[in-house]
DNA sequence: TTGAAAGCGCTAACAT
DNA sequence: ATGTTAGCGCTTTCAA
């Protein structure tokens, strides 16, 4: 493997001038420059980032660090997507991306803190973090610049990008009301996610503001599971057949809950409306086609990564991104027939 | 950031001794360890793997360099499985996983050689890449240990995994075969791709094994592209409306081909059977659902980390490694009408 | 069992 | 415009 060393020696002259040369300095004459980057192409001279990296306390690396990087994610591809955006950003950056990850299942031998300090990335992407997770927590009270995918935490060093979750709710669940809806259930995520929380106050604004009393029985939590939200909905639509409507915190959700009312022999939308969240691909597909508030994923991690990388250049305006989300109105929703 | 030569100062020892001792050397003190131990934990040290790749050239990462990373790439999550499978199996062997990624629309300013070199990965795993793609060769013939997928190459640091693809189309098309279909067309992917020379293949073979003629004029190109297949198909059913099949060599080109199908009402399956190939999430959710050649990749992904960790440890049985594919049937295929 | 010293490939003062 | 020197944090001879 060819190094500066090399270089120099073949070019004549010294180590500093060939590493001036290579990073573009403008004091080394032209014609040494020539001849140095002749040599260099001649020998294939690749530099050493890690070397570099070394000497100048800088990795140019950042790290993408996820949850549920699984065999069963592919469904969900919300992971997927935001390493899309993330990549497409960075690929234009001068960043290369370290993929670290992570599952809820399997507890890490390192923390996420020892994680990235050992390979010396200068930001961090955390998606799909619970937020009791108490690696996490660690992160975030270290130095490490770090942007958060949906957990809504600023520091110095500490940014995020989420999506108006309460809006969003809001939006969906204004929708059922419009249609005549009054006794809407709503399948949760579970507690460790803030996007649930909002989900939920939009949940109950969207009701409040139309007058509408809230049920908490009608309220449960499907885990952000396709399964789990089935079984729950199986309980909740035979316990209380009055329902009319259900919003689901998450598409997968939404699509456990249409199970569970097709084997109710419940029609949709003639006896039950859904709406869903997210707009995953399957949300257009599926029968009937999924009312759903559709978030831009991709968007979330372009902006996740221009946002980190604003923030180690020193220029980020706000540690502060939050996307649009929008109602998408599709074959699961119809007027309530009981009004 | 802490460093071994501020525990050795608080330890009282030589930064050599720190060194052995951090690393598990038997030829330290145990109480000298325990100590050094002790005072790591307390200035939490991180080791810097920087440093440590430099000086043992070993940088304990790999790459994974794809194409199609892109937003569009959604729908056929190939790539994200592959991702999956990799990250899963090297996310218990010590080694990290850095991210290349490329489009075949944008030159990348950097070959893949350079890529691997400047980073110092360990190896490379290498998928979505075209054969005429010229940075392939050249990491290829360079001494990057590298595993392709679906690109048959072989030699002292190239090693492959792939699907019998032959064997896959085969099935499909005995399937079609079988239902009493004889005029069958194929929608191809594009010819750089080796899968798609092999299912041509297979196709062929299933033929001539039946002793039915094949029209090479059935024979289309649809690049792998939903869109553009659904252009070919219309066409291709429109000039040749015999046609009472089609096998495409992709699940999102057979959803262009359904389609096509719908524009010119030609009803699925009783006018007209479709099989696609690789059983992506979508195609048992479709209407009617995809008959297909289900390839686990996700497994591909793994078996390719698995692979290539071997290589590097120099216990690699065989560079080559095929893995089995199913053919699933669903409701897009039905017994010709005609005879 | 421990330490001193050299060096991995590079950059960055500080001369000249 | 170019070279000398030191040093980033680590491992690894070699000696003691």
């Amino acid at each position: 493997m060819t190094t500066i060393k090399d270089i120099a020696k073949v070019a004549g002259v010294s180590v500093t001038t060939v590493s001036r040369a290579l990073n573009g300095y403008s004091d080394v004459n032209e014609k040494t420059r020539q001849k140095i980057m002749a040599v260099a192409k001649e020998l294939k001279y690749s530099p050493n980032t890690l070397a570099r990296s070394l000497v100048m306390n800088k990795s140019n690396t950042i790290g993408l660090l996820v949850s549920g990087l699984t065999r069963s994610s592919a469904k969900d591809n919300f992971t997927f997507k935001i390493l899309s955006g993330v990549n497409e950003y960075l690929s234009n950056s001068g960043y290369d991306l370290v993929l670290f990850s992570t599952t809820s299942t399997k507890q890490r031998e390192k923390t996420y803190t020892e994680l990235c300090r050992e390979r010396r990335v200068d930001g961090v992407i955390m998606q799909g973090i619970k937020t009791d997770d108490p690696y996490l927590i660690e992160v975030v009270d270290s130095d490490i610049p770090c942007v958060l995918i949906d957990i809504p935490i600023e520091s110095d060093t500490v940014g995020y990008v989420t999506t108006d979750n309460i809006s969003g709710a809001k939006k969906a669940v204004q929708h059922l009301l419009e249609l005549g809806h009054k006794k809407i259930a709503m399948v949760n995520g579970h507690e460790f996610a803030f996007v649930s929380k909002r989900r939920l106050e939009g949940f109950m604004e969207a009701h409040h503001e139309m007058n509408v009393p809230v049920n908490p029985s009608w309220i449960v939590s499907g885990a952000f599971d396709e399964d789990e939200a089935e079984r729950q909905a199986l309980k909740l639509l035979t316990d209380f057949p009055e329902i009319t409507a259900v919003f689901c915190a998450s598409d997968l959700m939404a699509l456990g809950v249409i199970k569970a009312a097709k084997k109710l022999k419940i029609d949709i939308p003639t006896q039950l409306s859904i709406v869903g969240y997210d707009d995953i691909l399957l949300a257009s597909y599926v029968s009937p086609a999924l009312t759903t508030v559709a978030q831009d994923i991709y968007q979330m991690g372009y902006k996740s990564a221009e946002l980190l990388v604003q923030m180690l250049q020193g220029d980020a305006v706000s540690h502060i991104i939050t996307l649009e989300n929008e109602l998408k109105m599709r074959e699961s929703t119809a007027k309530n027939h009981d009004c």
